[in-house]
RNA sequence: CGGUGAUUAGCGCAGCUUGGUAGCGCACCUGGUUUGGGACCAGGGGGUCAGAGGUUCGAAUCCUCUAUCACCGACCA
């Protein structure tokens, strides 16, 4: 590819509104340009990088023996009916009618869609195991866009779905999706960790996610350090402390707490640690339609943080979380969020495991303004449920039983899960089994956010002069740039010969052949993260020599003439 | 969906407090001088100041509403 044919699109600013610094990044190198919230435009060089990805994917897919399909973005709601989900998935479904006014939705994912393709096609467990794929464009009408391609509302993902008579098959395909997420990850040289994971809104039995590790990652993730354990934070159990919670010591006594309202709060004003408060948050139990939500207190030592996800999985609890209101607070404990404690609360009362070991421990007196001090479980407080219902931290037990937790930042970039037969029992995909019975399948779904990789990619890998791609996933292989092309004839025919020769390699190489001065060049080389440059100038074909830079290491080096072309292809094997 | 903030040229911004008919840098176009790390000189094009309404002799500026966008919280590849 020439530059003056390309649309290299790349600026020195990026708009105001990037925050993160792939979505900068690609903003600025002219990979993406947003069309609306969430919808973006793939310019020729993301679009390169993009069909990298696909490309790597599609390949481990096939070795893995999953087939591609091309299933459709637009799915009638008829089939979101029969699985309940045209209820249930809520605002993120982008729902639309056609002009005989019949209700359609722009597919999110496509369990629907591929469970009724596979029972209508599949009808005998000898078609068993089935593993289907597709790369295409999802539509999720996200509350929240943002980070650019990172969480877009419409993107490219890679969705897998197969199909089984026996769990014990799903077990196996599952492991070997497993390994091939693996290599991809290891082939797209990323960094990267499967992680076990809570099976959210898609439902089933066990599930792993793939991150890729970064600072700038929306999900946390802990690792054992003595073992190869590792967790999605929302899914990592907290053990009960393995000690026994001392005596009670102190007598109940009420303090003056005015306008004291969060745990920093209180420690500041009565002097102790977090580790010794209790903090109450009251949230909606679950109820029948119509009827008035019951209020539930959930008990946390200071210093950890509610688990949302463990609270909503316990039974009377809602699902999605509600937070109590100002009006139910006032009811429950008769005063402000900042005054509530366990003792006196004549609701249900969750504790977490650790809370549940303190002693003489600092709680709201359900007064506003009060708190009191030298509270104790079972001597105070009789009528409460112990529960795990907070985040892990930094230092707790590992759950496997080995070695202690750290927390690191990570992109989900994949998520596997063992679906069972939610979606084929709703929709009745089944097939006749060996005794010519008819049995339901058993199905496990596999996605890989594609555009997402892109993103994530260049979150761990750049500089202060832009992206820094490997040759798996550069737009190019190669840059020339040619010093003063227009004047010299012999930069020009050695630039020409290169770009010609490369070519005929199969090497994918860029000829920056606009009449720029090479401060420019050399700028749009290291901001789009061009990994091999070739600087041709005057001055070294003199010395017999061009000069190699390489991105990665910023290291130049002299070439001889003649050798470039082996001195590339080596580089590149 | 809740909270906060923004919207002026393709991008980054100033002007608004104190109303007088829009400006700077980058980018773009023309000519010239330059050419090994984002050049310089001269000239030029481009904005119904998000939209609608109001106040006023006069509104980018003050008021009201609407829209869009972003950030912080709950969901997901």
């Amino acid at each position: 590819m020439r530059t003056t044919n390309y649309l290299l699109s790349t600026q020195k600013e990026a708009p105001s509104d990037a925050v993160i610094v792939s979505h900068q990044l690609m903003l600025r190198a002219g990979m993406i340009r947003k069309l609306a919230s969430g919808l973006y435009t793939w310019l020729p060089t993301g679009l390169r990088v993009l069909r990298k990805v696909e490309n790597i994917v599609r390949e481990e897919m096939e070795r893995a023996g999953v087939v591609e399909i091309l299933m459709p973005v637009v799915q009638p709601a008829d089939l979101w009916v029969e699985t309940g989900r045209w209820d249930k998935y809520g605002g993120e479904l982008l729902r639309v009618k056609d002009r005989h006014t019949r209700d359609f939705v722009l597919g999110p994912t496509h369990e629907e869609v591929v469970t009724e393709l596979v029972r209508k096609e599949v009808n005998s467990y000898k078609q068993l195991p089935l593993n289907l794929f597709q790369i295409q464009t999802k539509f999720r009408d996200e509350t929240r866009p943002r980070f650019g391609v990172m969480r877009a509302r419409e993107f490219t993902m890679k969705d897998a779905y197969s199909f089984h008579l026996e769990q014990e098959c799903l077990e196996k395909t599952y492991q070997n999706m497993y390994a091939a997420y693996c290599r991809i990850f290891e082939r797209l040289g990323l960094e990267y960790r499967p992680v076990i994971a809570d099976t959210g809104s898609i439902g089933g039995d066990a599930s792993h996610e793939f991150h890729v590790l970064a600072q700038s990652g929306e999900d946390a993730i802990v690792f054992s350090n003595e073992s190869d354990y590792a967790a999605n934070v929302e899914k990592a159990e907290a053990l009960a402390p393995t000690f026994d919670r001392p005596a009670a010591t102190a007598e109940v006594t009420t303090i003056d707490t005015p306008n004291v309202h969060s745990i920093e709060e209180v420690c500041a004003a009565l002097n102790v640690e977090a580790t010794q408060v209790v903090k109450t948050l009251l949230v909606e139990g679950s109820c029948e339609e119509g009827e008035t939500a019951p209020v539930v207190a959930l008990v946390l030592r200071g210093d950890h943080n509610l688990n949302e996800i463990k609270a909503e999985n316990i039974e009377g609890i809602a699902s999605p979380l509600l937070f109590a209101t100002e009006a139910q607070i006032k009811a429950a404990a008769n005063c402000d969020a900042g005054s509530i404690g366990p003792k006196g609360l004549t609701i249900r009362t969750i504790v977490d495991r650790s809370a549940e070991k303190l002693a003489d421990f600092i709680c709201g007196a359900n007064e506003t303004g009060k708190h009191l001090a030298g509270v104790n479980w079972d001597r105070d407080i009789t009528d409460y449920e112990v529960a795990d219902i907070r985040d892990v931290v930094e230092g707790d037990a590992s759950p496997c039983g080995q070695g202690t937790l750290s927390i690191a930042r990570g992109i989900e970039v994949g998520h596997i899960f063992q679906l069972g037969t939610t979606y084929s029992e709703a929709m009745k995909a089944a097939v006749l089994n060996q005794q010519g019975k008819n049995q339901t399948l058993t199905m496990g779904c596999y996605g890989i956010g594609i555009s997402r990789i892109v993103a994530a990619a260049i979150e761990q890998s750049n500089d202060k002069n832009g992206i820094i791609w490997n040759d798996t996933l550069a737009p190019f292989s190669v840059v020339i740039v040619p010093m003063n092309m227009k004047k010299s004839h012999r930069v020009a025919e050695l630039a020409e010969k290169y770009y010609a020769e490369l070519q005929a390699a199969g090497i994918e190489v860029l000829l920056d052949d606009r009449k720029e001065r090479p401060g420019i060049m050399f700028a749009d080389a290291e901001l789009i993260g061009m990994p091999h440059t070739l600087v041709i100038g005057d001055r070294s074909i003199d010395n017999g020599v061009i000069e190699y830079k390489d991105r990665q290491s910023g290291e130049k080096q002299e070439v001889k003439i003649d050798e470039v072309i082996d001195f590339i292809k080596a580089k590149l094997a």
